[in-house]
DNA sequence: TTGTATGCGTTATCAG
DNA sequence: CTGATAACGCATACAA
């Protein structure tokens, strides 16, 4: 089978017997064009199934690719998905489309997706940064305009436009809500690195929470674990403890996760349980998870509102904005203390 | 704050004092430069901050862009997610990128993404099609030997690769599993609309399994629900019937998450319950939901290495590719009859 | 209403 | 080893 070249302006004018430049006023609404010169080019773009060239395009109109980069941790996961879905749903009325790339959390790979996309002129940056990244190489694009916005973390060693829940916050709240039901010894069950901004966030409000309450902070009964297994393996641990907390604040989904597998299958649902981050089903669950929810689809949208900002040109210094949280009461977490 | 050009290659040219030709020869690895000019060269890269334009590269070397056009009905949901992040992991060497956009399931959104990727000249097209859509207008793209892989569900009107579960074996042995439990009734949940390829190829195993057995097919005990709502809707309505059914085959995971919710909350936990497609937490649920679990990196595995043999001139006619599905054996599949 | 000349940033070709 | 020139596909500026 022939390897067809794929027709060009050109290729439509020809077609035609006009000029090159006669197609391209057609395609853009340009300038006047008789209107039977136009239907004549319209039926040989059908006819060939002309496709314009974006990159010819955008090159000459020295203009950037109409889409925005977005470099995420990991693409399974479905806060990173849910933001995404908000990113592009704020932005597709803009004729913007989303180029996604996944860091497995590590800087090497965020580095050269980024490379990747400047080398495509995206017109935006979107970054969750993993976590010992530094992002003092994309100062030149900031100077250069580039809109670029961290999400769910800030950047580090660059001021920037950021997007991130109210970690600390929500945090403390769910904390507090748990020792509003009478809890005096309550676990952290965290994610590593604990150098990580949202597990140090977090662990923050945790502490605030305790020190407004009076209540002590004990660090044995601090425990973490990287996925939802280890976490397991830390809620067994903290349970196992001479003196074990009445109560858990697990510092994420998979915390979480974690948490409610180790409760169920060693027998101890009546240790009180609030997660950070929502889980599907957690209403079904026995008993129904509390949890402090992350609305993820709220932070791709104020995201892209910011990019949009940006890209009109509000060059106004770099704002850190805030989504909050919001305390889902279910059940787990207003079991009273026991034993 | 002044918008400062970009350099180009011709400005890292002028300041070493070579020409851009030379400046290409050095990024490129290309023809023979002098060990001393090839350092200016990378130095002055460095100093002026210079990025590459892929655009204009791609458009000289005629090349298309180094990455694969992605639809999928909505970025939240994490089947999809970890489906791209299959294919993302699998092309990752090659150098490709993915460029990925949702079309909620619409056939407009879906055209217009497909068509947005071909002004791109995208290197391949990967497609979860839409309930409704029709994929003929992509034959001329087939013939000029661009890869398409459909995932999940197979074109309509175009012979084309794909890669799908391998649904009516899997829902086929997901019912056989509840008839060996001893279970005459049982109840299936699908989504809507019942003319989507998925619900078809469930429920025809749904059938089969069935008629293996020598079982009646009593289409009393067929419902659906298009949202996880709807299905606990669904699963109620058919409990509520006269010879309600002792087990329940939930056709996909928002119509399993329905059924786990209606069961819980209606106190009927006795109803035996399989579903396709694996949860979160399934197994922390009461009882454990036994699933016919999917494998979705597998499904974007298989299609990314399906468009690297395509990409590597592969010219075989299309090909089918079925992603075998497991059975896992958790506790709400082995209830016995009861009532 | 349409055409011509020119250039975007890069690389292929052929000289030097 | 390096440079000059043309060309990729398209749009801008101006002329006809």
């Amino acid at each position: 089978m022939v390897e067809m070249r794929r027709p060009t302006m050109t290729d439509v004018a020809r077609e035609v017997g006009v000029t090159a430049k006669t197609v391209s006023r057609v395609l853009n609404d340009d300038g006047p064009v008789a209107v039977e010169t136009r239907e004549r080019v319209m039926a040989a773009v059908r006819k060939l199934g002309y496709q314009p060239n974006l990159m010819a395009r955008n090159m000459r109109v020295g203009a950037r690719d109409a889409a925005i980069g977005l470099v995420i941790p990991e693409m399974g996961n479905p806060f990173f998905g849910t933001v995404a879905g908000g990113i592009e749903s704020a932005v597709r009325a803009r004729g913007l489309t989303l180029i996604v790339g996944s860091s497995s959390e590590t800087p090497e790979l965020e580095q050269s997706l980024i490379a990747a996309f400047l080398a495509r002129r995206v017109s935006a940056l979107m970054i969750v940064p993993s976590a010992a990244s530094d992002h003092r190489h994309l100062r030149s694009e900031r100077v250069a305009g580039l809109p670029i916005v961290f999400l769910d973390r800030p950047a580090v060693g660059l001021t920037a436009d950021s997007v991130v829940s109210a970690n600390r916050a929500g945090a403390r709240s769910g904390v507090a809500h748990l020792i509003s039901y009478g809890h005096r010894r309550i676990g952290f069950v965290g994610d590593v690195p604990a150098a990580l901004y949202t597990r140090r966030e977090r662990f923050q409000g945790y502490r605030d929470a305790l020190e407004a309450a009076g209540l002590p902070f004990d660090r044995t009964l601090v425990d973490t674990g990287h996925d939802a297994d280890a976490a397991a393996q830390a809620t067994l641990r903290l349970l196992a403890l001479p003196a074990p907390p009445t109560a858990l604040f697990a510092g994420n989904n998979l915390a979480a996760m974690g948490a409610v597998v180790a409760l169920a299958k060693s027998g101890r649902k009546e240790v009180a349980l609030v997660g950070f981050d929502d889980l599907p089903l957690a209403e079904v669950l026995d008993p129904p998870l509390t949890v402090v929810a992350q609305d993820p689809e709220a932070i791709g949208v104020a995201a892209a509102e910011r990019v949009l900002l940006r890209l009109d040109g509000d060059r106004s210094r770099a704002r850190g904005t805030l989504v909050p949280t919001r305390l889902i009461v279910r059940g787990s977490g207003e079991q009273p203390p026991r034993g």
